[in-house]
DNA sequence: TGTAATATTGCATAGTCTGCAAAAGCGGCA
DNA sequence: TGCCGCTTTTGCAGACTATGCAATATTACA
């Protein structure tokens, strides 16, 4: 596996580095050719072709072509962003923004992906159920910062649908987390501002 | 296709009517053999062997034997619904969590599914997908009732986040309408005292 | 009854995905 | 260096999903 060093250090070796290696590469070719020809007229084979491996190998790594051109990390809730939860000021809406937005925003893919996404919308459907994975996890994050079960799981609700707010303006001179607080904010008004001219004018 | 006798009245025709058998009917066995056996060890063919047709007409009907499980419509909003929101009393979100309630819940099969979905996960997918192209007509619609396009998918983003939360619990004390507002409320309660919160406590 | 329209079916085919066992590559050790 | 245990890669067989096309059966209607 990986050998710890020091504290923090760790070294890779030779078989782990291929293994990232060969994922990089099965990631790049299904990205390349999907966001040419679109999902449906790119095969396994020309991924598998074009990266340089068997059709066997890419199953190994991915479950569809779609997850490959994604290539989502499987631990989306890493120990490092349970930290930086705990640790977050501000209430559990505010900190989930910060550590959901900062957790997409610190990978270097994150922007590529949201545009593949934008331009071949049948990507949509992977990624929102890979989504739906994540949301677990981060309801079982925020349910150790929230008073209840059920407030954890409103907070994530909220703070996933502004996600899919967020992501989607690709709008560079605004942080990620910035505008999931904004998109927050947004909805509570819509929210809010329903609820009060709903005891105005009926019942 | 249909004859048009009266102004509501329509005679469906005999092959109309075999068309929809034919659909109930790919429609529950798939349920029950998805219900009985879950997902993955359920083929296509022996839901077509329960519903007496052969495998071929079965994707003339459904494009996978989840969404034969599920069977929902293809037009989410029909031109009933578009007319009782253009009518319904209240704000946006009030007026959504109306029509997207009681759509569902008019549906005998509603509670079914909800069910079906609640043991079975893998259909969750499946589901969410749907959902998902549902949204995107409901945007349409709120569209024509909102001030903006951007309030009626902030409008839209919330009621379904609610839709999620509200069709889980199956309480049959309150009606879907009624628990989607509900949450729709608590959703706006959590942002709402979030900001309150954060201005109070911290900078 | 006859003809047009539509639904169902069988067949061929492309593609996705998994299990299994053989082959190849890496890591450590004498 | 040479050997041995472990992991990855690969090939192969096979099950399943899904679509296009042409033949057949059924319905609608004159």
């Amino acid at each position: 596996m990986t050998i710890a060093l020091d504290d923090q250090t760790e070294l890779p070796g030779l078989r782990e580095r291929k293994k990232q290696q060969t994922r990089q590469a099965i990631h790049e070719a299904a990205f390349r050719l999907i966001d040419e020809q679109g999902v449906d007229s790119t095969t396994v084979d020309q991924i598998c072709q074009a990266a340089e491996v068997s059709s066997r190998t890419f199953f190994n790594y991915f479950p569809s072509k779609a997850a490959a051109a994604l290539a989502l990390p499987a631990d989306i809730v890493s120990d490092e962003t349970r930290a930086r939860f705990l640790a977050a000021h501000g209430g559990l809406v505010w900190a989930l923004c910060d550590v959901v937005g900062s957790g997409a925003e610190l990978s270097p893919d994150h922007a590529r992906i949201a545009t593949l996404v934008g331009r071949h919308p049948e990507l949509l459907t992977t990624l929102s159920s890979m989504m739906l994975e994540a949301r677990s996890q981060f309801v079982a994050l925020a349910a150790e910062r929230a008073s209840s079960q059920e407030q954890a799981e409103l907070a994530v609700t909220l703070v996933m649908a502004a996600l899919g707010r967020g992501i989607g303006d690709d709008d560079p001179s605004e942080s990620l987390v910035n505008r999931l607080r904004q998109s927050a904010d947004q909805l509570a008004a819509v929210a809010g501002q329903e609820m009060t001219s709903a005891h105005d004018r009926r019942s």
